[in-house]
DNA sequence: ACAGATCACACAAACGTTTGCCTGATGTTT
DNA sequence: AAACATCAGGCAAACGTTTGTGTGATCTGT
């Protein structure tokens, strides 16, 4: 068992040929004869050659490889889409370099910086909830690394991002509860400088104006997604005077907090206060108190998507990217329905 | 704004001096002087000077990389096993490439081999369940790349692993369910090429045993994880003559489908029959039927841990590692009662 | 049979960094 | 003042691969 790492070099100098010889053989290069070419591939397998791609994204400026940035893998949502994203870029013989920000903005900023020093070829990126400044992605495209957004959108012009229309997603939940019979609908939503939740909002008053309802500012509330926050949000929903008998949630996690806080007031799930939720998890399936309905966000079509972007724009040379073309894939998002009325 | 990425070369022909001196300045070598070297980190910063790391990677065959394969992200299981390993990577500037088996031995395969041309430093594996051989694994320590295998680890002596005493586990388990007056104790077992399942055996046997009752092998039975699979076992179990009261399932997700097939079987939860799960997953904090109690299997810091002893074997030099000691280490689980009885 | 085209390969530079060794200039010891 | 140690920095090789350019040899058409 010769330990000894082999290397184009090598197979040069054992078939007394020039290493460049070698690289074009293995490359299937033309202007190498058949002879020395099946020869050097011959050679190449016997002595298990792999090629070194430290050596090869150095010296090609590309490293096959994407970060992906995201707030919190634990959450179902995100797991899914770096699932999505993976499957992809495996399939097109890239690889994923993982970060996750813990939803904070300053460790994301690292992490922007950790993936440029390896030298990624490209981003994809979903924002931490408390993202303010922007800088430490747009510093990128002077790196001519390509930034992907999903899901959790900065309030950026000229980006590249796929996500879901969560304003006809709400509209969609709004009108599903309207036929249910209910009057006064509230909302538990997430941090206003998330785009996601510009656009609930949007879709919550694009409801109410089709159907000539007046818009009550006070049943829509935002929370910053952490239990103790979720709780108090809830809990002021629950005691105003017009007093919601359903409440769209952020999603199903903020969804099973909610409706603990519900509970704690005594109230009577599917009763006294229904919900309905995003994200259509799989707890969603199992839960004990699951929403009437949630709204499918497709998280792994969403990573698939980026992942799909990311590929298109690798793909393009610098010049043809600096059109100022911008991807915006918005997906339909489809609201499931849990209970069988 | 110009472009130009700087470089090494390019302080150094600005200063006059040659790169050596730059490299050295910049990394406080003793042999500069302190003019040179302050000229030297002042001009860096102000050009905003990056080092190439691919460069680095390539000149010092280390790439602060750690390869990680597991079977499904979208497991709550293993993603915060993925959180644990990479919130550790990235305290030691590690750098976590993702990627998924899918449960799928082929795919494994594959991906040891991507991990390997990319020069991973080190691999942190969870198997997939159909994985038979190892050879894919075997083969990289003619690379000098260390693998730590957590949870999921193969049948193979001489290896790094972290795992949970589910053995250990399933004997707490045992006992708790025994005395809620429990006679009969089947349990839904996973795949028997997992060490985790023939633990789980012997922690059964090691129960009964110490409460000097027999053995019936009947009922004990193993799935594949599919939901087909479980349903089958369950059904069969639950229609044995010595009918079990209660069921040790392999871990939360079996749990799931166990419940759905015991409930299509018209049983009553918790009263014809009641379940004991492992994982103690955020699922069963919220499921419509929880289990009894759950067997916590600390997985983030499983993978935590993993990365700690990757850490270690890759501060130690090559010839350390060989005089053949391996880590083993074995973590306490720890059942967590769900029911307030 | 001769100009030109084509083929099959070699040479060398380049990517950016690190590092062993060398050298000329000070500084120190006796 | 001779001998030696220390200092500050330069030179060049090396890591493995790719690729533009160069060059003899064979082939083509007339």
């Amino acid at each position: 068992m010769d330990n000894k790492i082999i290397t184009i070099k090598e197979i040069a100098s054992r078939l007394n040929i020039s290493p460049s010889t070698v690289s074009r053989a293995l490359h299937d290069h033309k202007s190498i004869g058949l002879r020395t070419r099946t020869n050097v591939q011959k050679l190449a397998k016997e002595l298990n050659y792999e090629p070194n791609q430290t050596a090869i994204f150095f010296q090609q400026r590309k490293t096959f490889t994407i970060g992906v940035i995201l707030p919190e893998l634990s959450e179902a949502f995100f797991s899914s889409a770096i699932s999505g994203i993976e499957d992809c870029a495996s399939k097109n013989k890239y690889t994923v370099l993982m970060g996750q920000s813990h939803d904070d903005a300053e460790r994301e900023k690292q992490l922007v910086e950790t993936m440029k020093s390896h030298r990624v070829d490209g981003l994809i990126v979903s924002i931490a909830k408390n993202t303010a400044t922007y800088e430490h992605f747009e510093a990128l495209s002077k790196y001519d690394i390509p930034v992907v957004f999903f899901d959790r959108i900065p309030n950026m012009t000229n980006i590249h991002y796929v996500a879901c229309n969560m304003a006809s997603g709400t509209t969609q939940a709004f009108n599903f509860l309207r036929k249910l019979g209910h009057k006064s609908i509230g909302m538990i939503n997430g941090p206003m400088n998330l785009l996601a939740s510009k656009e609930r909002v949007e879709g919550y008053r694009n409801a109410l104006t089709k159907a000539r309802l007046k818009y009550d500012p006070s049943l829509i509330m935002s929370c910053d997604l952490s239990t103790e926050s979720i709780y108090r949000v809830t809990e002021k929903l629950l005691s105003l005077k017009n007093k919601p008998t359903a409440i769209i949630a952020f999603n199903d996690y903020v969804l099973l907090d909610a409706v603990q806080a519900a509970k704690n007031l005594k109230l009577k799930i599917n009763k006294d206060i229904s919900f309905v939720s995003y994200a259509n998890l799989p707890i969603s399936n199992y839960s004990a108190y699951p929403p009437l309905a949630s709204v499918e966000q497709f998280s792994y079509q969403q990573g698939q998507k980026a992942m799909e972007i990311m590929l298109d724009l690798l793909s393009k040379n610098k010049t043809e990217n600096e059109n100022h073309t911008f991807y915006k894939i918005i997906l339909e998002p489809q609201l499931v329905i849990h209970t069988d009325l």
